[in-house]
Parts: structure tokens; C-alpha cells; sequence
RNA sequence: GCCUCUGUAGCUCAGUUGGUAGAGCAGUGGACUGAAAAUCCACGUGUCGCUGGUUCGAUUCCGGCCGGAGGCA
């Protein structure tokens, strides 16, 4: 299959859309191979959140170690720079200890990002930088500053439209402030070979309303669970990263006595599965997955059994 | 039982003075390099309740039937 290293460390990487069951394969690949697992969550990481961000408890762990989950204040900000730095020590780490590392998570960006050792730079403070650049897309409008980027970078403005502000303020941004444009910076990101060799496993299903139907009964069992006493408890604690968790934002207006506790449920529903789109549109561009439609398996234990007998394959044609 | 209103996209509804129809939401597809559970883009054919009639032509007008809401008995 893929042209394999052996200097590269082998990874497995279990990816999917939220509610498809990837915590749980990734508990059993771990057992089955001698793993640990690399959690590539851009919530799981926060304290505190733990229901919102479905968490695993102690016995969906099974004693597995899990890193990259629960060490961050809500109150702090959090970003995939940040994550690749601690990630790939992680890695390196459970790799020296002679375990199999397995990044299991649904933010695309921070899996990619880890695994494909894309290299983000160094960067000054900007933030005195972006508050006049924000500021000017107030007073100016937002197409102005997209036609000031057409000149600095024109690549990058082709490619954003012009509403999609935070965007190109941060193309901005990375030009004043590295005098780097975005696109310049995208290509020297991938220089470094990455020193990983991973084998991603995808877990999707042949019906989208199956997926669905496992979003509702999630969140239902969330709400049963204590969802909005997470809620309660931590709203006065969130910083501008945390404050964006699905299940905390949605139910925030019926704390607040703004929406119905019916109305806030159907708008956690809906958010879901709206991110569980978006998550599926990102993982499906990547064309080293090997896609596992869960629906094809009559139990837990074939699916568990087909995903496992394909990591044992791959581990045979790298020898 | 009678009267009035009503039945159009998955939902809420607009509309056609008769030439087979369009918004919002939902949904679908896509983009994505320092907030990514975020941010942004694109996409609108459905027996116009059923059935007769008038008409060159009916979702539109008329009759009947069926469903829903309200009023009077």
C-alpha cells in the first residue's frame, strides 16, 4: 500500500465524525496491540468539561493511558500549534516506551496537522495587530481589506471570501507581522518530512440518518448525565477556545431563560450534526483512509475484528 | 348538522387577475495552516389534498369528497 520508512514511527490514527464510536475502537486497538492513546480533541483537552466533550470515563479507558485530555483550564485559550507541539512529544514518548501510539479524535486540523509534521513557524505577539486590523474591518468593511489582500497575497485572496473575515484578517495578520504572505508560509510548512508513518482508520456509516440517530440518543444520554449542571457550573469559567463547545453553547440561552429547554435541545441536535457533516467533509479528502462503514457489521466484535485484521495486514506488508 | 377559514418543498408559509410555482428554516455538497465543536461558500421539481366540471390550457374558477382550525346550533 503506502511506501513505508522504517525510521518512521508507526501511528494509528482513528478518525471519524463525532458519535461514531471512535473512543471506543480506539480503547480496543489499544488493548489488542499495546497502545495508548493520543486524544485529538479540541475540547477534550479542557477540565471540566467532560460530559459536553464525551469524555471517557475510567471504564470506557479500560486502563488504557489517555493523553491530550483533561489538563487545560476552561479559561485558557487553545490552539493546533499548541497541540502539535505536546502531541508529538506524546508520541515519541509512548513510542519509547515501546507502545503503539494511536491518535484517536475528530478535530481534522489537529490530526492532519500532527501527523503530516506541519511545521507552523514562529511568530511574534500579535495581538495589539489583529485588535487594528479588527478594528478596521469595522470602520472599512470587509471587502477593503480583502482587496488589500488581493495585493499582498493574491493566492490566498483568490481563495477566501471576502465574509470570511477571520480568515483574512489572520492572512493579514501572518504578512505585517512575519512579512511572510499565507500562501508563502503554507509551503515552507511542509519542508520537514514528518516522522511519522500513520495508518488511518475511518469510521463512517452507508446511512447518514444512522448517524443521526446516534447524535440524538448522545445527546439525550448527555442531558440525562448532567449536561446542564456542566453547563451551569462552568459558564462563568470559559475563555475564548472553550466557550465554542457544542453542548455548552447551545443550552447557555435556556440557562438564561432566553430559549425553551425544547427549543435548546433541538438546537444541540442540529449543531451536531452540522459538525458531524463538516467533520465527515474533512476527513473524506484524505485519500490514505480506509473507511470502515460500521452499518456492514452485525456486531461490535466483527467490526472490532475487520479494523484490527486490517492493522495486522499493513504491519505485515511494512516488514 | 349549518356557516366561515384552510390544505402548495421535510417544516412554517408566500404566490399565480387561468399559461404547471418561491422564500425562510431543515437538508446536501464543498473550502479549511495560530479560535477548527470555529469560520466561510454553493445548491430550491414539488402528484400545488383527492375527484369531477368549465376551458385550447386548472395549482388558480365552479361542484363534490376527504383532512385541519374556528364559529353557530
Amino acid at each position: 500500500m503506502q511506501q513505508h520508512d522504517q525510521n518512521k514511527i508507526p501511528v494509528i490514527a482513528i478518525i471519524g465524525p463525532t458519535a461514531s464510536g471512535k473512543t471506543e475502537l480506539a480503547a480496543e486497538i489499544a488493548l489488542r496491540r499495546g497502545g495508548e492513546i493520543v486524544s485529538a480533541d479540541s475540547m477534550q483537552v479542557y477540565q471540566g468539561m467532560d460530559i459536553a466533550s464525551a469524555k471517557p470515563g475510567d471504564a470506557e479507558k479500560r486502563g488504557i493511558p489517555h493523553h491530550m485530555m483533561d489538563f487545560l483550564p476552561l479559561g485558557q485559550p487553545f490552539n493546533v500549534v499548541q497541540y502539535v507541539e505536546t502531541a508529538r512529544q506524546c508520541i515519541f514518548d509512548i513510542h519509547s516506551r515501546g507502545k503503539l501510539p494511536i491518535v484517536a479524535g475528530g478535530t481534522g486540523l489537529y490530526v492532519d496537522s500532527l501527523l503530516q509534521n506541519i511545521d507552523f513557524g514562529e511568530e511574534p505577539d500579535t495581538a495589539a495587530l489583529q485588535q487594528r486590523l479588527r478594528e478596521r474591518m469595522e470602520t472599512e468593511g470587509p471587502e477593503a481589506l480583502h482587496r488589500e489582500l488581493t495585493q499582498i497575497d493574491p493566492e490566498t485572496a483568490r481563495e477566501l471570501h471576502p465574509n470570511n473575515k477571520g480568515r483574512v484578517l489572520r492572512a493579514l495578520t501572518v504578512f505585517y507581522s512575519t512579512g511572510m504572505t499565507m500562501s508563502g508560509r503554507r509551503k515552507e510548512s511542509r519542508k520537514n518530512e514528518s516522522p511519522f508513518h500513520p495508518v488511518y482508520i475511518g469510521i463512517t456509516f452507508r446511512e447518514r440518518q444512522t448517524l443521526y440517530d446516534r447524535i440524538d440518543l448522545r445527546v439525550e444520554h448527555m442531558l440525562a448525565s448532567g449536561l446542564p449542571e456542566e453547563v451551569r457550573e462552568t459558564m462563568a469559567l470559559h475563555g475564548k477556545t472553550s466557550v465554542q463547545a457544542i453542548g455548552h453553547k447551545e443550552l447557555l440561552p435556556f440557562i438564561n431563560g432566553e430559549l425553551s429547554f425544547e427549543e435548546a435541545v433541538e438546537s444541540l441536535k442540529r449543531e451536531t450534526r452540522r459538525y458531524a457533516k463538516r467533520q465527515l467533509t474533512w476527513f473524506r479528502k484524505n485519500p490514505c483512509v480506509r473507511w470502515f462503514y460500521k452499518d456492514d457489521y452485525d456486531t461490535a466484535a466483527e467490526f472490532f475484528a475487520a479494523v484490527d485484521a486490517f492493522i495486522e495486514k499493513e504491519r505485515c506488508t511494512d516488514a
